[in-house]
RNA sequence: GGGGGCGUAGCUCAAUUGGUUAGAGUACCGGACUGUCGAUCCGGUGGUUGCGGGUUCGAGUCCCGUCGCCCUCGCCA
């Protein structure tokens, strides 16, 4: 994080008087600056600051306390010669709020310091008022340490836990963010429309948060999981360019990047096709990194077929970062007399192979075991098993070995592009399971062997070896996925299920055979991805209610179930819907990779812990009987 | 719901194969000290080892159960 993060844009004061605008009678203690503000040129004036007590420390005939506010850091010096000044100063918690004022003064020389904005002053107090106490904290909230107490105490005490500089200083970038998207998306003709929160639920996708009814009994609104169907809406309603932060709600289990309430920018265009909405977006990520990060990412992002992504890297949100591309290998491996891939070729799946380059020292014969690190990976994601071989001394080794044919070895590192001490790592079974397994591979290898860096690691290792770091635009590798299936069969339901959502375009070029071959056609659907993450998804939608109506009826619903759950959307396709799509991206994870952190629970100011739970108010609490009995509701 | 990890002072962590009165740092309280900046030095308060049961002469440590937190798979159109 640079400069642009130190209080950018934040400051209320910035006149030279130093006073607030307007402001005709001050009270005696209010400040006339920030904790970030004075530097030598303020050196004689009397100032007055706000703040908090960050630490104290005391010698016979002088205290030192630095004071923090959201700005910066100031150090103020009390001295004995005031005795009762100075006994008040002694007093000082860790974490009261008081006010102080006093002159401006240059630090000692040598004791200047250049780590923070104020190092070369400092405040000679002349007056101080404590404005609140605090008692002893629960934990400890200055970072010198690495030792952050546990979460779930934190979570108890978010307003603590929230002055600690890392928590500021993010949701100052998640403010940068968004103030980037709508300064970016103002300029180029985008509105700002809030959709409603109360609303009907969707039977597909994410189980619904539900609100019940107080006027109607039996009842229920459903929280939006995202503002879809109101901003293809808007479109049918002819405001072109929309866009919202947007907050959306999911019930469902919640992960290290995933909360029940989540914030998107929802976007959506009319009168576009896919490149459009494309182009407009990877400038938008690019200007959103520039304005971060101050560096330029390369555009236009890469762009990926689904089909390519799932071979080549076994995920639909592939790190590219580094290579490491899965090979098929299933023509080589019915050949071999390796009985588990000649039973998984003859029930109809497949074998396909990384060959991690360099790593056969890495991993143990012990370690690609069953139940080894690596195998595990693969077993998490249904792999029966991972079967492996090393190349060293110009051979093949290891316990598959004697099962393929020198012509077939041969074949094998050709294909593989094998030299000595590389790893070939196999994985047999239906795509679906190799593509997953592989893909869970792939990525461990990546973290294990450091095949990338994170630039927040990078940037960790480089402070502690006292080396200087920038991040570099190869630190974000953007990329777009396209091409994406309109359907999957879903083996459970039994049926066809939108991999989007049921609003999706099929290609034109499947429009016609998407009932008599749905596993085939394609969606003008997207996903953006950032280093391993899905950023962003979007597509373009239906437009014509008979489309619509024919997309419904595959996935299962007749046109009388399609008009009482969204009669509303086919009757607004039917009344002049223009050709529109969009997109809208996960702004909590945008957040995530530019602060440099893995948990999303990091640059949410209060967000709910593994449980969905509230642990600083206690939500979701019981609610009096009387209002279970405004709503007509029963709890068993 | 499945798999994994964790739970000892307010906080972060120790505690040999099961063995004396469960220690340290920090926070807090008191004292010393004129330039510190994670100040330093001296002293002190602080514990039903998450909870319940079991094995044992003896349990923080072993076993069973239970609660809580985190990671992960399922799930998240």
């Amino acid at each position: 994080m640079g400069a642009n993060l130190r209080g950018g844009g934040c400051r209320p004061y910035n006149g030279p008087s130093h006073t607030i605008p307007g402001a005709g009678s001050m009270s005696e203690w209010q400040r006339t600056v920030t904790c970030n503000d004075i530097r030598p040129t303020h050196v004689g004036q009397s100032v007055t600051l706000n703040g908090w007590v960050l630490t104290s420390r005391n010698f016979g005939n002088q205290t030192f306390i630095d004071l923090r506010d959201r700005y910066g850091l100031t150090q103020v010096v009390f001295e004995a010669d005031d005795k009762t000044l100075f006994d008040a100063a002694n007093k000082l918690g860790t974490e009261f709020c008081i006010s102080v004022t006093g002159t401006v003064r240059p630090r000692v020389a040598g004791k200047e310091r250049a780590d923070i904005d104020t190092g070369a002053v400092e405040l000679l107090a002349t007056k101080l008022t404590v404005l609140n106490t605090c008692p002893p904290l629960p934990f400890q909230i200055n970072e010198f340490g690495s030792e952050l107490a546990n979460e779930d105490i934190r979570l108890q005490h978010r307003y603590l836990d929230l002055r600690r500089r890392s928590l500021q200083k993010t949701l100052i970038l998640r403010h940068r963010v968004c103030k980037t998207i709508r300064d970016f998306l103002d300029t180029r003709g985008f509105l700002e429309v809030e959709t409603p929160l109360l609303g009907k639920s969707t039977p597909e996708g994410a189980r619904d948060y539900l609100v019940p009814s107080r006027i109607s009994h039996g009842e229920f609104y459903a929280l939006p999981q995202s503002p879809q169907l109101y901003k293809q809406l808007l479109m049918v309603s002819g405001y072109d360019k929309y866009f919202q932060i947007a907050k959306c709600l999911r019930d469902e289990d919640l992960r290290a990047d995933r909360q029940p309430e989540f914030t998107q920018l929802d976007l959506e265009m009319s009168f576009v096709e896919r490149d459009d909405v494309l182009s407009l977006m990877e400038q938008l990520a690019a200007e959103i990194v520039k304005q971060v990060h101050g560096i330029t990412v390369p555009t236009p992002f890469p762009r990926l077929s689904y089909a390519d992504a799932m071979s080549k890297y076994g995920s639909d949100k592939p790190d590219l970062r580094f290579g490491l591309e899965i090979v098929d290998v299933t023509d080589l491996a019915g050949a071999s007399e390796f009985g588990v891939f000649k039973n998984a070729l003859a029930a109809g799946g497949i074998v396909r192979a990384i060959n991690a380059k360099g790593a056969a020292e890495k991993f143990s014969n012990t370690q690609l075991k069953p139940g080894g690190e690596l195998p595990k990976v693969a077993e998490t994601f249904k792999a029966k098993g991972l079967a492996w071989m090393k190349a060293e001394g110009g051979k093949l080794t290891g316990t598959i070995e004697k099962f393929f044919s020198d012509d077939l070895k041969a074949k094998l590192k050709e294909r593989l592009g094998v030299a000595d001490g590389d790893l070939l790592l196999f994985v047999a079974d239906k795509e679906a399971v190799v593509c997953d397994a592989l893909g869970a591979v792939r990525s461990h290898l990546g973290a294990s062997l450091k095949l990338y860096r994170n630039w927040w690691d990078e940037k960790a290792e480089a402070e502690k070896e006292g080396k200087p770091f920038a991040v570099r635009p190869e630190h974000f590798n953007f990329a777009w996925v396209v091409d994406f299936p309109m359907f999957a069969f879903d083996d459970e339901e039994k049926r066809w299920v939108a991999i989007h959502h049921p609003f999706t375009a099929p290609m034109d070029a499947d429009l016609p055979t998407m009932e008599t071959s749905p596993g085939t056609a394609k969606a003008k659907a997207y996903d953006m991805v950032l280093n391993g993450y899905e950023v962003g998804g979007g597509s373009i939608r239906i437009h014509r209610q008979d489309v619509q109506a024919r997309v419904f009826k595959m996935l299962g619903m007749e046109m009388e179930e399609a008009k009482a759950r969204f009669g509303f959307l086919l009757d607004a396709l039917n009344s002049g819907a223009p050709p529109h799509g969009g997109i809208a991206l996960g702004l909590d994870r945008w957040c995530m990779i530019m602060a440099g952190t893995t948990n999303i629970r990091d640059v949410i100011a209060f967000p709910k812990n593994k449980q969905a739970r509230d642990l600083m108010s206690g939500a979701p609490a019981a609610v009096e009987p009387r209002q279970l009995r405004d709503l007509g509701i029963k709890v068993g």
